[in-house]
DNA sequence: TCTTTGTGATAGTATTGCTATCACAAAGTA
DNA sequence: TACTTTGTGATAGCAATACTATCACAAAGA
């Protein structure tokens, strides 16, 4: 049996589905790989439509702007990332265990998804790390938020908040803390690669330490004061 | 008496130094309201030239362009709290009363600093949390910071992790958890006021609970465990 | 007095971001 | 079978952006 794993996404994100067609699936495997690459600023339009061997046009036809791509790119990632955390924490009944997979979940470079044949999950996540925050940090994320654009992100942190609550119902600040770690399990990576002496990791450059970072952090913070 | 302060600055991060000239300081005063109002992504020199009442070739002589332009008002920020960290932190000898005076000042709105008039420095302040990742979320950051452009934020990095070794010289992670408090002290300001659902703060959208937040996690991960 | 330095003014070019229009093939429907 | 919708390719065009170059002039310094 071969499962199709489909992530619903908001309909106000794009023009036409790019999930309905072959220029659409195009659009999003060749968007990840010229992003990854060139990154974010020096990504075109015009670029991705020689990438695909299409037109310019063809890909306004999908998206408005690369800014509404970006944007599609982060919501499917924290949508997919979610369903990857309720499917690996299903059954784990102590909330300090499900708590520390969750961190591991987020902050481990992640295989590409077999199921997923048009995205390459292991790209997006470190399209995540160095461009996820530009989706945000504008000034139209007010009129973005309106239409729900980053629901897929406050829902995960949602998730994390409640796993924390969980663990500690006291603990003032779940919501605060779910973002420093979602957020922090990105920020820590690029600077571990790219602006070492911001970490502590920089020696050995592994995924584990910022692991083990952000574990001491949360249940520092969770245990009982 | 008048003081005047004056940052030096990396000397690659300009063409022509913006400190020597009026036409210089013209630019920094009015491209940190414009980037303030218009947001950097729709900030152009063109827009900015009319603003100051030049041509686009005059901004041109000082700043190679926008991007550089951002990492010099960055730059000069970092080294200005910098000073207002080493200042108001002056003096007092126990570590963990210099700490929490630091998260503090990084976390509440700054007055516009009479001392220098072409910055205004509550603004800057604003630029910082919203556009402030964008100047080292780049592909070139491997190359800007092999030419030292992001030295101000390292130092002030470094200076916060010793603090932090002083509080708890056993504790395994002080550059991380410093980077994570610069970080958040934004973060959470801008989430709080874009994205409230990511805070916990979204009642009373008051500094002083962010400040909170950062104290009660610095502090719980510091206690011996 | 000569030279350097900073500024203004104008022009020009390649690229970016986006819109519009026409033609055609495939698929769905009557 | 004919008719219409839908998706794509091809081309054109345009305003804005991101720069570069050149000339003239005034003020400051040597």
């Amino acid at each position: 049996m071969k499962l199709q794993l489909q992530i619903k996404m908001n309909e106000a994100l794009y023009l036409r589905n790019p999930e309905n067609s072959e220029l659409g699936k195009n659009i999003l495997k060749h968007s990840i790989q010229l992003i990854y690459k060139a990154g974010f600023e020096v990504f075109t339009f015009k670029k991705l439509a020689e990438d695909i061997g299409t037109t310019e046009a063809g890909i306004y036809r999908y998206f408005e702007n690369k800014h509404k791509l970006l944007v599609y790119l982060t919501a499917w990632y924290w949508g997919w990332l979610e369903f990857q955390i309720s499917f690996h924490t299903n059954n784990i009944e102590d909330p300090s265990v499900r708590l520390k997979r969750v961190i591991k979940l987020l902050a481990t470079a992640v295989e590409d998804d077999e199921q997923t044949i048009h995205i390459n999950e292991s790209l997006l996540h470190q399209i995540i790390i160095s461009e996820g925050s530009k989706a945000y940090l504008t000034k139209q994320v007010g009129e973005d938020n309106k239409q729900h654009f980053f629901k897929p992100y406050k829902d995960l942190c949602a998730v994390i908040g409640n796993i924390i609550s969980e663990c500690s119902p006291e603990y003032k600040y779940p919501k605060s803390l779910a973002s420093t770690i979602i957020e922090m399990a990105h920020f820590q990576n690029f600077f571990m690669n790219n602006l070492p002496s911001l970490t502590d990791f920089s020696d050995t450059k592994e995924e584990s330490e910022i692991i083990a970072f952000l574990n001491d952090l949360v249940f520092s913070s969770l245990k009982k004061s």
